[in-house]
RNA sequence: GCGGACGUGGCGAAACCGGUAGACGCGGCAGACUUAAAAUCUGCUUCCCCUGGAGUGCGGGUUCGAGUCCCGCCGUCCGCACCA
């Protein structure tokens, strides 16, 4: 019998059992309770990396419980298989973007079965095919029927080189990032889904989302951001170009009386309409929008603004007019785009009123008798009593917020309102490697969604991508179509959609995916929502915030009646290595450097090496560590093991080879110690109860995700294992074991399963029973501490009353010493626990 | 500025409702086996002025008792940010 488990030859052997057996399929009709467990799926870049390995690790444990624990789990593979890589490889490497993808998807598939996750194969997909993005256009037709997708003209950042649009991400410093051209605005006609029509539920739904962490809720509160307030017009002095008034919105209406200036953004009509006749105005338009928009610009850039030498008119009085100016730090695409401006209670405003000289009157004071106080530096926003206000004055801000609502809204000057921040979603993308949009435009009748029977639209094969520029608008004959409205000549849209769509129902179609539909809804509705979700914090706002927005409008259509696509959601951290720099300060990679002597040197040359921050894995800091080599190496297990042990799943997880090689020793440790025995009999309650206890300890930290302390239960065990004298409870123990590692380790487990000739796979085996008996102890440890200091341990039967613990402690040799006779002042006693001694 | 985390040995970390701080792993040290090495096994491994004392970022507080609760600081990381 061979003393070592060889995973070069048990990982394929058992991998391929799975898939012949088809253990991993989830079956629609089963009777057993649903599980469904999900992971991000991946883009097919061409490798997987270690945070990939994590990620669907830690899902593959959750799926594998479950199963064990008699639920139907639906844990399903796919590829997010659309997006601009794949056109940037098109343009460097000549290779079709179908092509790319494909080979990628097939190089990355090999490689994530090799960690044998347990996987339903069976329903992979990926969003590049028309089966896929077909019935994506028919959900579009349907949000289109809803009217829940418009079309609007839109600035764009536009790269005259490559004829593109470029998302803001990819505009560095006012150039396109691939090209390096100055970037242009443009104006085109894009096509957008009404988000902004769920801002309430999505945020008010974050409520509901009790298995989210905290800070991803935060985030897309944050993002979706509601503000109420009053919305109100000033009259202008003047008529300028036809306007007659403008409109603000405020947050804080209950200062009204307290505002010195109003101001509008350099984009706003009126200042167009001002700056026409004023080249002065139009110089101070055109620096502001030299001014970038980056954190670091915004911060020190300073406040500044344009007199117009126009008035508005105060809703409240009209004798009292407040000078207008054109402000930089007006946003047009917020609000109104306008504001009034309240020096003593925005710190903006009093930066800008002491700049330019305008009053600053207090109209907020804690309390009545500080009315009179002066603002200095510091803009008052604390709470308090309304002053200097009229017929406000002594009112708290909520009752002096709500009396200024009702009375615009009365006297028809403004109303109450609520301002959202999210925008509507853009999904126009001008090029070839995404969903075609399926709507064809005809100069009579306008856009036109495509018929249903004509779906998919399907990409054309033949494009070549050695011109700038999107290749279906260049295609010869792809777009030219008749009109399904009036059959005249028309064209196709020739923009795809937005990745991020692809990846809004997904989930939706690895539950139910007929050849017909998009899904079958009592089919989805048994699996949705999906109960585990498990990916990066990357995604924290967009992916999510837009899948959720998609469930809700196809639950607003009744297509299916879910709200919230997850209900479970967890951001697991990244996967770290030390950075190695020479001494000339290029980085190092970790196949470069060996540890000799304790210190870290390169290896070729024996110079020594600084050892930098333990930062994520990246190619240009060089400390990415492939898992290929690593699972040839050391098996799938050991990985898993490595990607489980240590860190807490949310934070990161430092790579390192000491911990691979500590992860390899005890996969082999597990085999020896399952090694059949000779069939020892005898009871050993001791690991009875160690037993029982870490099967139920285990199963709680599995379903928490708590993997890493679930490790270290696991070698509590396998530490007891080894040293106990064999009797049948080691024997029963060392089978148990291989049954609890199994979602963790599951080739070892099998192997170690079949040599002592257990029944059936493991894979299908059931999570052991545990006796609740052998969790409670008879006996228990019980802490004496002197004045809250550990003086004493002694041993007491569970369930010793306080009386009994107090006077075995107070017999206690060192307790008897250390009150050198005297008598204590008072004894706290907590049963099975502690005795305190106050002296 | 707003929001969210976090701060415990040489390192990754445990510690349930306030009740024996440092489980478990890595690394290190010593030893066993071996001609030798690998592998494996055993023991030790928070610090110090070591019959004791100190100790969970710092300073206070509540409590018989604080890593855990409260107040005030310091520091690190992440997200958003001229949001009216």
């Amino acid at each position: 019998m061979s003393s070592r488990f060889n995973p070069q030859a048990a990982d394929a052997r058992w991998q391929k059992i799975w898939d012949e057996r088809g253990s991993f399929r989830a079956d629609d009709a089963s009777p057993k309770p649903k599980s469904y467990v999900l992971e991000m799926f991946p883009y097919p870049s061409g490798r997987i990396h270690m945070g990939h390995v994590r990620n669907y690790t830690m899902g593959d444990v959750l799926a594998r419980f479950r199963r064990m624990t008699g639920h139907e789990v639906l844990h399903p593979m796919g590829w997010d298989a659309f997006g601009m890589p794949a056109e940037n490889a098109a343009m460097e490497k000549g290779v079709h973007p179908g092509d790319w993808t494909r080979a990628n998807i097939a190089t990355m598939r090999a490689a994530l079965k090799r960690l044998g996750f347990a996987l339903d194969w069976s329903r992979e997909l990926a969003t590049c095919e028309p089966e896929y993005y077909g019935q994506e256009q028919a959900l579009f037709l349907d949000l289109h029927a809803a009217g829940l997708v418009y079309r609007k003209e839109s600035a764009v950042n536009w790269d005259p080189v490559d004829h593109t649009v470029l998302a803001n991400e990819q505009v560095i410093d006012g150039r396109g990032w691939r090209s390096g051209a100055l970037v242009e605005r443009r104006k085109l006609s894009q096509w957008f889904l009404k988000i902004t029509d769920f801002a309430e539920e999505l945020l008010d739904g974050l409520e509901t989302l009790d298995q989210w962490p905290e800070k991803v809720r935060a985030m897309q509160a944050n993002w979706i951001g509601r503000s109420r307030g009053l919305r109100f017009r000033f009259a202008l002095d003047h008529v300028v170009g036809g306007i007659d008034h403008i409109e603000v919105f405020s947050t804080r209406p209950d200062t009204i009386f307290g505002a010195s200036f109003a101001a509008v953004a350099a984009d706003h009509p009126i200042a167009a309409a001002l700056a026409a006749k004023d080249p002065a105005l139009g110089e101070f338009i055109a620096d502001c929008r030299r001014t970038g928009t980056a954190a670091a610009e915004v911060e020190t850039a300073e406040k500044k603004g344009f007199d117009t030498g126009l008035h508005v008119i105060h809703p409240l009085d009209p004798n009292w007019r407040l000078p207008l100016f054109v402000a930089n730090f007006v946003l047009m695409e917020y609000g109104t785009g306008a504001v009034m401006g309240v020096p003593a209670h925005d710190q903006r405003d009093l930066d800008f009123a002491r700049k330019y000289a305008l009053p600053v009157t207090r109209v907020v004071a804690p309390t009545v008798e500080q009315a009179g106080e002066p603002i200095h530096d510091e803009a008052y926003t604390g709470p308090g009593v309304i002053v200097n206000s009229h017929f406000l004055d002594g009112l708290g801000a909520e009752e002096a917020k709500a009396g200024i609502i009702g009375r615009a809204e009365e006297e028809g000057w403004g109303e109450g309102t609520t301002v959202w921040r999210l925008r509507d979603w853009g999904v126009s993308r001008q090029r070839y490697w995404g969903t075609p949009i399926p709507i064809i435009h005809c100069d009579a009748c306008g856009p036109q969604p495509v018929p249903r029977e004509q779906l998919p639209v399907v990409l054309p094969e033949d494009v070549s991508f050695d011109v700038p520029g999107n290749p279906l608008d260049r295609h010869p004959t792809w777009k030219h179509v008749d009109c399904p409205n009036c059959g005249k000549p028309a064209r196709r849209e020739t923009d795809t959609l937005d990745t991020f769509v692809d990846s809004s129902w997904y989930f939706i179609r690895f539950a139910s995916q007929p050849g017909d539909r998009p899904f079958d809804r009592a089919v989805a509705e048994q699996w949705l929502p999906v109960g585990q979700y498990i990916g990066g914090v990357e995604h924290a706002i967009l992916h999510l915030l837009y899948a959720r927005f998609w469930t809700r409008a196809l639950k607003r259509i009744g297509r299916i009646d879910v709200a919230e696509p997850f209900t479970g959601l967890f951001t697991q951290g990244m996967v770290t290595h030390e950075t190695y720099k020479a001494a000339d300060g290029s980085w190092l990679s970790p196949e470069d450097v060996v540890s000799r002597d304790g210190q870290i040197v390169v290896l070729d040359t024996g110079a020594l090496v600084n050892v930098g921050r333990v930062e994520k894995m990246s190619k240009s800091k060089k400390n990415v560590v492939d898992p290929g080599p690593i699972v040839d190496q050391y098996g799938a297990d050991a990985v898993r093991w490595f990607m489980l042990s240590d860190s807490p799943p949310e934070r990161d997880l430092p790579w390192s080879e000491a911990g691979i090689e500590g992860s390899w020793r005890f996969v082999q440790r597990l085999w020896r110690i399952t090694e059949p025995g000779e069939g020892a009999s005898g009871e050993d309650r001791e690991l009875d109860k160690r037993l029982h206890r870490t099967v139920a300890g285990v199963a709680t930290d599995i379903e928490a995700l708590s993997f890493n302390k679930a490790v270290a239960k696991i070698y509590e065990l396998a530490n007891a294992i080894e040293k106990a004298k064999p009797s049948a409870s080691r024997d029963a123990a060392a089978r148990t074991l291989i049954r609890i590692v199994a979602p963790m380790i599951p080739h070892v487990a099998e192997e170690a399963w079949a040599r002592i000739g257990g029944e059936g796979l493991i894979a299908d085996a059931a999570w052991p029973e545990v006796d609740p008996a052998l969790l409670v102890d008879d006996e228990v440890t019980i802490a004496v501490q002197m004045n809250g200091k550990l003086r004493d341990t002694l041993t007491a039967p569970k369930g010793m009353d306080k009386a009994a613990l107090e006077a075995l402690a107070l017999g206690s040799d060192r307790i008897v010493r250390l009150l050198e006779g005297k008598e204590p002042r008072k004894v706290i006693v907590v049963p099975d626990r502690l005795v305190n001694i106050v002296a």
